[in-house]
DNA sequence: AGATGACTGGATAGCCTCAATCGGTCAAAG
DNA sequence: CTTTGACCGATTGAGGCTATCCAGTCATCT
């Protein structure tokens, strides 16, 4: 993603300077939208050159893709902090998190105010929620566990849609709190096979949540560091 | 919302006529779009000519009005013939009636492929599911039951979440008829305390039910009523 | 009376041109 | 070496003009 020559003097600087930049780059583009940012701008309130930015980026695209990723990371961060010890309060806090994330927001719904030309680009490759395949595999490993009834495939797709059902509230009337809220007792009833869980069940699907939490992180910043360096 | 004149010759004719124009222009808009569809198109296709057309409404504005509140009727009246007991059984026919509609999905997802201009002004106007006033009552009365907890109002937006989300799946992979499924026991589990209801619980929310979906199919056939005659 | 379709005028699509813009480059500066 | 910003050329959009379209009307016909 970056460019192709050697590390330049100070990695350090050199990647705080690449996150001054994103930082220019995700308040003009929360301001003005995708389309009314020109590189220009993003230099100018960076404080940089022009021509620096593509020193860290190839292209335009390249830049905005860093600017995604470096969000979900903090994103997944953000979750992760808060150690949700069961589904429910995991996906609460996402919904949380993402609520407090216009650009997250702005993806996912395909505003196209904010995104611009991009609109359709990144809504048909992108993940649609900023879980990939790590859901899979935890859903599979709350099924073993007992914590959850009924295919685990579908259960994703149901908790994908409750999700997406509190993201997009028509007139969105509770605060961003209570929809968290909402999303996990939602999501914890409608998970729950109603039965008790088998003795140390608790502890098993805690490891379980931290351990998804983890392979996100770790997805996530793998991704970004291919935006930010060689 | 008609013209203005006494009825004419034959009232049933006329109504044959009202609803043979707003097939074709239900056909005309689902395949070509709201924009790209005229009235002369419309006319042709129902074998009238264009003044006729304005014998019915007023305005082309007003047509589509028509052919919105009629696809109403027919959701509710598709919902109400399958006597759905529950919430959960009453949202899950919900969703799987909407999911045959392409007009009303169009509408509540504002498909400006299919809506063209209208995306805003009815997106921002009209009620966003299809379901008015009678719902926060329908949910209060079920609170009464005891078949809820919790806040109704709340339970209300909840539920809306709910359908929405499965409504506007990413990329809606398991068939119509277990989306409904998937939404009857999601709405199920959101809504039940856990808690068994009071005796004659049942019935009591049959009851309901079923009143709810007459106010619904009264208020509907008023509303359509207006778009039909003077 | 009800029904028609030719007609109107306001809006829109299409097209062209020209100027400004902006993504991306690279020779020169530090 | 890293960083810069003047420069290049493709793209965009404003402005203006014309032709077409189409919602809505109404004189005419049945």
């Amino acid at each position: 993603m970056a460019r192709t020559g050697r590390p330049p003097q100070d990695p350090a600087r050199r990647l705080e300077r690449a996150h001054r930049i994103l930082d220019a780059a995700t308040e003009l583009i929360l301001r003005w939208g995708y389309d009314k940012t020109t590189i220009d701008d993003v230099a100018q309130r960076a404080g940089v050159a022009k021509g620096t930015i593509y020193l860290h980026w190839k292209t335009r695209d390249e830049l905005f893709t860093a600017l995604l990723r470096r969000e979900r990371v903090r994103l997944v961060a953000e979750v992760r902090e808060r150690e949700p010890a069961t589904p429910g309060e995991l996906f609460g806090l996402f919904a949380l998190a993402l609520l407090g994330r216009p650009l997250m927001r702005a993806m996912l719904s395909g505003d196209s105010e904010v995104l611009g030309k991009l609109t359709r680009r990144k809504r048909d490759s992108g993940p649609r929620l900023p879980l990939g395949g790590p859901l899979d595999a935890y859903a599979e490993e709350l099924a073993e566990i007992g914590a959850i009834d009924g295919d685990p495939r579908e259960q994703v797709i149901v908790i994908t849609a409750i999700v997406y059902g509190f993201l997009f509230l028509p007139d969105a009337k509770p605060p961003d709190e209570r929809i968290a809220e909402l999303v996990t007792t939602t999501v914890e009833r409608t998970l729950s096979p109603g039965g008790p869980l088998p003795p140390g069940g608790e502890q098993a699907v805690a490891r379980a949540t931290r351990r998804f939490l983890d392979a996100m992180t770790e997805a996530a910043q793998q991704k970004l560091a291919l935006s930010l360096e060689v």
